[in-house]
RNA sequence: UGGGGAUUAGUGUAACGGUAGCACGACUGACUCUGGAUCAGUUAGUCCUGGUUCGAAUCCAGGAUCCCCAGCCA
């Protein structure tokens, strides 16, 4: 993950001017050999393991990341699992994968390629799991270190036990704009603190009956000042844990210890926990209180002091961003689960057809500011479109056939084709079943000569895209229409002689033409010119597909904007009615209050953002693995989705089943022609 | 009516007292066996009002707007 290096924030000029002051020393040898005596510039990725991953903590990841290995420094990857109530080791695991997969390292990471990270969520079996574990910190391994700072600010009269209850502490904390008030418990002495601390500890109170919370300032302007909550009592089985604690420390204590402890120089965040510095600073400062550099006197040696930085998170249009809104997404079932392909989420992106370069050079274009601001999705669409152009092999593929028979292809007239679907084809020139088979040959990919060429079939009858005939063009039509010529890809020119239509619902249902011998291969021997190429698949050959084709989760640029909603469910008509099976009381109503109360932004999911369509694609692609990617000439790039089935051996005699997901469409001008 | 941040073309992001630049989008055109890609060009901006200065996006003062904070979440 070299390549966002390119683009220079303000991060590096605070990172520039502490390495020219010498703020934070230098590498030793024991740091390694390519390290020593350099600066030292040491981040961190801190998740909580309480969902999975998205194109946001990308941001973060390729933030942190990226400036270690500029700066020759470490990258941590460090759960901040303070909250066992939340926190699952299926994320855990989730996370692990999707940073490997992004590419980001960590000193320790098991070497090696990164195990494939799973599609769905699945239980790794236990030697995975350790692999993937190595190297990976845990905040949790610092409780009794957190724990015993907690006891000494209690000793230093910084920390007290409060009996207050939830409610309690919230009414005396006052309001943004009235201080708050003293509670009762707050001038308790140290030694009857110190007891119901460690019988706090111990387990002997139930949960929500005492707090050790820091003696600072009620009447601070500041609110995360008035004598934050350090530790809550929670008789719950952490992950990693299990049942040693019956005390968790909330994360305002947690995390500036954790990336003390780790040496961490440069604690990057995001912009809401601005306000946290101060506490976090506070905190430190009260442990080194008393402490010196060389460690003599009763407390010992100072701790590390990190630096928090914030910058802006990153928001998408047209989608959620917020872990409590894609976790309700996937438990009511609006989507297929956390990698559904329409989710913005890395195992989703990932499903879809993301590449981690695609993600990583959007994230370095987005940039990093202060500025909240919100990124048009059609950037991160752009990032994949540039990286597949140049390594995706083309190939033709129908979304929605229409038949093309060539009137005067030789061979027998009205032949029985059947499909067979798959497997080898080694008559490169001849007959399949009674009809005459040409294999031609096609480019791989224009933008990479060194990816070659491939045979494609052609025969009697074809499929083309039903978009792509009309029996009344419009103006600047100019593909197929009744005595249109036109090329087929790689193939020949052929001219629209007719057409037939269902009686009753008027639908064209095979379109015929004759095809011109002479310009095999696609040119014309006399200089002739066409105005379109099309493309095409033999329907004896083609292998026939699942495509799922996706387009935006919310109708709307900004999905918390509720005001839009009903404006958008008006045009859409149905809004709130998805193409997953959704259960029917989860369904948003179509703009109705019902939808509106509890999740408003629900009103604003598009119905439309699955369509299915049975495409049938050319036969070079019947063995493609899952997660491979294609580029469908004139469609999009798609990906091999995990529900397809394994290839099968060439003996089977039944299709396999393959599906598509839709990654990103091609850029259309005919589209925006269309619109005019 | 508390505190903390922020504000530069449509969207992002540079410029650190000295010619407001870049990317994406949009629009033209060229080229093309993908209405793709590529190439060339055009478009359009310093939140407002004062002040300091030879000179201000940048410094100062006042104002406006937006975001965050009243979890025993992170």
């Amino acid at each position: 993950m070299s390549d966002n290096v390119r683009t220079r924030h303000f991060i590096h000029e605070l990172v520039d001017e502490d390495i020219r002051k010498g703020r934070w020393g230098t590498w030793s040898a024991a740091d390694g050999a390519e390290r020593a005596g350099r600066p030292r510039v040491h981040t961190r990725f801190p998740p909580e393991p309480n969902g999975y991953l998205h194109i946001g903590h990308a941001k973060s990841i390729c933030l942190n990341y990226g400036l270690a290995a500029e700066y020759g420094g470490k990258f941590n990857l460090r759960f901040d699992d303070t909250n066992p109530v939340k926190e699952e080791q299926e994320y855990v695991d989730s996370i692990i994968a999707d940073v490997r997969w992004l590419g980001a390292k960590w000193p320790g990471m098991a070497a090696g390629a990164a195990p494939p990270p799973p599609a769905v969520a699945v239980a790794q079996p236990p030697s995975a799991v350790h692999l993937s574990l190595a190297g990976v910190l845990f905040g949790s391994d610092y409780f009794p270190q957190m724990y015993a700072w907690a006891i000494e600010l209690i000793r230093k009269g910084r920390a007290f036990v409060c009996d207050c209850t939830a409610d309690e502490v919230r009414r005396l904390r006052g309001s943004l704009t009235r201080p708050g008030t003293e509670c009762p418990h707050r001038r308790r002495d140290v030694a009857e603190n110190l007891e119901l601390a460690e019988r706090m500890k111990r387990g002997e109170f139930p949960d929500g009956s005492r707090t050790i919370r820091a003696r600072i300032d009620v009447t601070h302007a500041n609110l995360n000042l008035r004598d934050p909550v350090l530790y809550r009592i929670l008789h719950a089985e952490h992950h990693r844990t299990g049942n040693a604690w019956c005390v968790y420390p909330m994360y305002d204590w947690a995390h500036g210890f954790e990336d003390s402890i780790e040496g961490i120089t440069h604690s990057i965040c995001t912009l809401e926990f601005e306000n946290h510095r101060p506490l976090y600073d506070w905190f430190i400062d009260a442990v080194n209180e008393g402490r010196t550099d060389d460690g003599s006197g009763p407390w010992g040696r100072k701790i590390h002091h990190p630096q928090q930085i914030e910058f802006a998170r990153l928001n998408l249009t047209y989608t959620v961003m917020s872990k409590r809104k894609l976790l309700h997404l996937v438990k009511r079932g609006h989507v297929r689960g956390w990698d559904d392909p329409r989710m913005p989420t890395l195992s989703g992106l990932r499903r879809r057809g993301y590449t981690p370069e695609a993600i990583r050079a959007f994230c370095a274009d987005v940039g990093v500011a202060k500025f909240d601001s919100v990124i048009d999705m059609v950037r991160l669409e752009n990032a994949l479109r540039e990286d597949l152009n140049r390594r995706a092999p083309r190939v033709m593929g129908v979304l929605r056939p229409l038949k093309l028979v060539i009137e005067n292809w030789p061979g027998e007239e009205g032949t029985e084709m059947r499909a067979s679907g798959q497997g080898a084809r080694t008559d490169h020139e001849g007959t399949q079943g009674s009809g005459h088979v040409d294999w031609l040959e096609a480019i791989n990919n224009p933008e990479d000569p060194a990816a070659g060429t491939r045979k494609v079939p052609f025969s009697r009858e074809l499929y083309i895209e039903r978009e792509d005939f009309m029996e009344t063009p419009p103006p600047k039509f100019w593909r197929l229409y009744p005595g249109n010529e036109v090329r087929l890809r790689y193939a020949y020119f052929v001219k629209c002689t007719g057409f037939t239509k269902d009686p009753t619902t008027g639908e064209v249902t095979e379109v015929r033409c004759t095809y011109d011998p002479a310009t095999r291969g696609g040119d014309a021997p006399d200089g002739r010119k066409v105005k379109s190429t099309l493309h095409w698949v033999s329907a004896a050959h083609a292998v026939e597909a699942e495509v799922r084709l996706y387009t935006h989760l919310f109708t709307t640029p900004n999905p918390e904007d509720v005001s839009e909603a009903a404006a958008e469910a008006d045009q859409i008509g149905d809004a709130g009615r998805l193409a997953v099976d959704a259960s029917s009381a989860a369904r948003p109503a179509a703009g109705g209050p019902g939808a509106a109360s509890d999740e408003p932004w629900l009103a604003n999911l598009n119905p439309n953002s699955l369509e299915i369509v049975r495409a049938m694609i050319e036969p070079s692609v019947a063995d493609a693995a899952s997660g491979a990617k294609f580029q469908f000439e004139r469609h999009g790039y798609f990906c091999v989705d995990p529900d397809s089935e394994e290839p099968r051996s060439h003996e089977a005699t039944k299709p396999r089943r393959l599906v598509f997901n839709r990654a990103v469409s091609l850029r259309d001008s005919w589209a925006k022609e269309k619109l005019r």
